[in-house]
This record gives C-alpha cells, sequence and structure tokens, in this order.
DNA sequence: GTCTATAAATCGATAGAC
DNA sequence: GTCTATCGATTTATAGAC
C-alpha cells in the first residue's frame, strides 16, 4: 500500500484546484485569451507558485484536458454494460453537452500549433484519449451493425462527429438567446446530431425512449 | 455617375489585397495567432501603411468577414429561384464546406470578447449578415413547411446549426487524415448534417416526391 | 502613402529572498 | 513552496522622415 503523506495530499488537493480553475477559465475564455496571471488569481497563488506544480502554460492546458477526460471514462462506465450500442453513445453525447453548458467543457483552439505538439507529447493526456476513443469505436461499430447508425459512414467520421459536438458552439449561441431550457437546448442537438436537420426518425424501430435522464 | 479616379482604383486593390491576405490567415492560423506584422509580410507592404488603410486588428477581422459574407451572397444569388427551399439549403452548405476546405473560411474565436464587441459594432459586417441570415430563415421555413426539414425546430436552431457547419473541425480533420477526397469529404459531412448519424434518408417513408433534384 | 524605428502594453517564465 | 519583483520576448499601434 503506497503510504500517502500528509504534505502530499496536500499538494495533491492544490494542484487539483489549479487543474479545476484551469478547466473553468478554458471553458469560459478558450486556450488563447486566458493568461496565467488569471489562473494564479483564480486559484489564489502567486504566479511564481504555479510555475512550480505546472512547468508552462501548455502543461495546464494539458492537465485540464486529461481531467475531462478522466471524468467522461468515469461516466462512461457507470453505463450499462447491456444497453443498445447507439444509446450508450447518445448518453455520451448528452453528457458532453451537459457539461459544455454547465460552463465546465474546456475548449482549446483547433489550430495553435505549439499546443497541439505539446498534447501530442503528453502521454498522460494521449493514453486516456485513445481509451476513450477506443471505447466509443467499438459503439460505433457496434451500433452500426445494428443498424442504429449509418454504416456508409466511415466510424472515424463519426467519432470526429461525437467529438466535435461536445464543443459545438451552437450550444453556447442558443443559451445566450435564452429562449429554451438546458434541457431543450440539448434534446434539439441531440435530434440535429443523430437524425439531422431534415429529422425524420425512424420511427419504426427506437422511437427513443429517452432512457431517463 | 460616381467618378473612380485611377488612384483610387489601385488604393482599391490594394486593401482587396490586404483583404484577402487576412482572409487566408484567418483560415489558416486564426484571429488570435494571426498577427499584423504577418498580414504586412503577406501583403508586401510596412506595418505601418497597412495601418493607414484599417485601424486596428480587429478591423482586419471585420473586412474579412465582410468579404465572405459577400461571396456567400454573390453565391446565394447565383441560386435557381424556383428550386425547392431545402435544395437551396443544402446548396449553401456544400458551398461552405467547399470554402472551408480550400483554405478560405476565416475563422473567429467564439469567446474573444473584445472581438466580439467590435464585431456588434461594424455596421457593414451586422447589415450583411443580416441580409445571409434573413434569406437563410426564409428557406428554413420553407422547406419546413415543405415537409423538408424537421418542422419541430426553431428555425433559429437551423440557423445557428447551417452557421456551425461552415466551420465545423471535422472537415479539417478529416482532410489532413487523408484518406478521402474532398468531394467524399463534403458529401459525409452533408449526410450528418441533413440526415444525422442515423442516417435513415426520408425517401422510404415519406409518400412523397424527393422533390426532383 | 510608404517606409524605418520605436513607443506602450501584455504575457510567459524566472530569480532570489524567506 | 510561497512570495515580490523583474526579465525577455512578442505584439499592437504610432511618430516622423521622405
Amino acid at each position: 500500500m503506497a503510504k500517502v503523506s500528509f504534505k502530499e495530499q496536500v499538494l495533491r488537493a492544490r494542484e487539483d484546484a489549479i487543474v479545476a480553475s484551469v478547466n473553468r477559465l478554458l471553458a469560459e475564455k478558450g486556450y488563447d485569451i486566458m493568461t496565467v496571471d488569471e489562473v494564479a488569481a483564480d486559484v489564489g497563488i502567486a504566479k511564481a507558485s504555479l510555475y512550480k506544480h505546472f512547468s508552462s502554460k501548455e502543461e495546464l492546458a494539458g492537465a485540464a484536458m486529461v481531467r475531462v477526460l478522466q471524468r467522461a471514462q468515469a461516466f462512461m462506465e457507470t453505463l450499462p454494460a447491456d444497453a443498445p450500442a447507439v444509446d450508450q453513445l447518445k448518453a455520451v453525447a448528452r453528457w458532453t453537452m451537459q457539461v459544455q453548458l454547465a460552463g465546465e467543457m474546456p475548449s482549446l483552439p483547433a489550430q495553435n500549433s505549439a499546443l497541439r505538439s505539446s498534447l501530442m507529447a503528453n502521454k498522460p493526456y494521449l493514453d486516456r484519449l485513445m481509451d476513450v476513443s477506443d471505447q466509443l469505436g467499438e459503439w460505433i461499430v457496434a451500433a452500426q451493425q445494428a443498424g442504429d447508425l449509418n454504416p456508409a459512414l466511415p466510424s472515424e467520421v463519426v467519432l470526429y462527429t461525437l467529438f466535435a459536438r461536445a464543443c459545438d458552439p451552437v450550444l453556447g449561441l442558443l443559451k445566450v438567446s435564452g429562449q429554451h431550457s438546458d434541457e431543450r437546448i440539448i434534446e434539439m442537438l441531440m435530434s440535429t446530431c443523430f437524425d439531422g436537420l431534415a429529422g425524420r426518425t425512424p420511427a419504426a424501430q427506437t422511437s427513443s425512449t429517452k432512457s431517463g435522464s
């Protein structure tokens, strides 16, 4: 059994607080606008102290991404293993939208090459990304074989689309418009995601059940 | 009749060149990473000269957005006025994806508040955005009445979704993967956009028609 | 209007005392 | 490990000569 000293627990807790702040600021402002001074002020420590825990701004972003992937993994483990694959995918999609509406989905720019290469060298991040992608990939293939997802789409395309919906700007636009409840926003975007703008539900089979919530 | 001096024509041409450069750099790197020095170097003039034409970086971005909205308007005017509304919408969606794959779709961060307030004070931009939105809005309502778009979706939701697909990161991800031609990428994303990941085409169940095409 | 040169401000990262 | 203070680099924007 690993012994964990009290000091180490405190250190852990502080780093958790740092990563939680980074996560929130990334969701609120995005990577390029977020400053390290801001993070330090939000946590309530000096910037130099921050750099004792994380050696660069890019590492802070990586830690926040690892955190959200961990949360996704934890959520996926709560799903009943015997449910139809398409329901697992819908549950994950709904969860990512809830996280985003709660202001807790960190968003990184798609084009910052320095940040991207840093992430591509971040093994904890890559490992978890692979795990999540593999699990989703299995569900995608199974759902296609069951006829619940369009089998003409490469699974890669479905995977990328689900990731993209996790940070879809439409969510934020609809939220600030203030005309719909969070629940309605999510149901509408679930509809456009799985049934498209044309929106014919394949009425015969899954008239889709809302699967609780 | 407005007289246009030769000097004015040259000035116009230079400003066009500037905005074209900004447009390309915004598509390639995004607003935050793009620097004014880069723009000046790309155009081939000194930075101070650039500021004689546009008084800030934000104005440069606004001019690029006006340019792409003008291109969209020009494209929409080439569409046959008597075609079904859903076909007009699909044509516009396909066009935006082509522009993005060509590396000519400027992308602004969704969260840079300084930039956003600058755009909200940019009348030429707002005017053109309204014009494009109004035309799309008409088509959306018509397509919903014709039963070609899900009438349960507020037209606002459809409009936002179409705008979001114009800068969907999935396009770029699939392009760099290099596994599909540009045409196939666009057809797949058109499918996920209008028919969803489930992908049942409406043809089977509605008694009607596909309305030509 | 175009240039060179520089001001003014911001931000990531570090030094060094405690 | 935490702090204050500061460096060094980058970037937006402008001065002033031509």
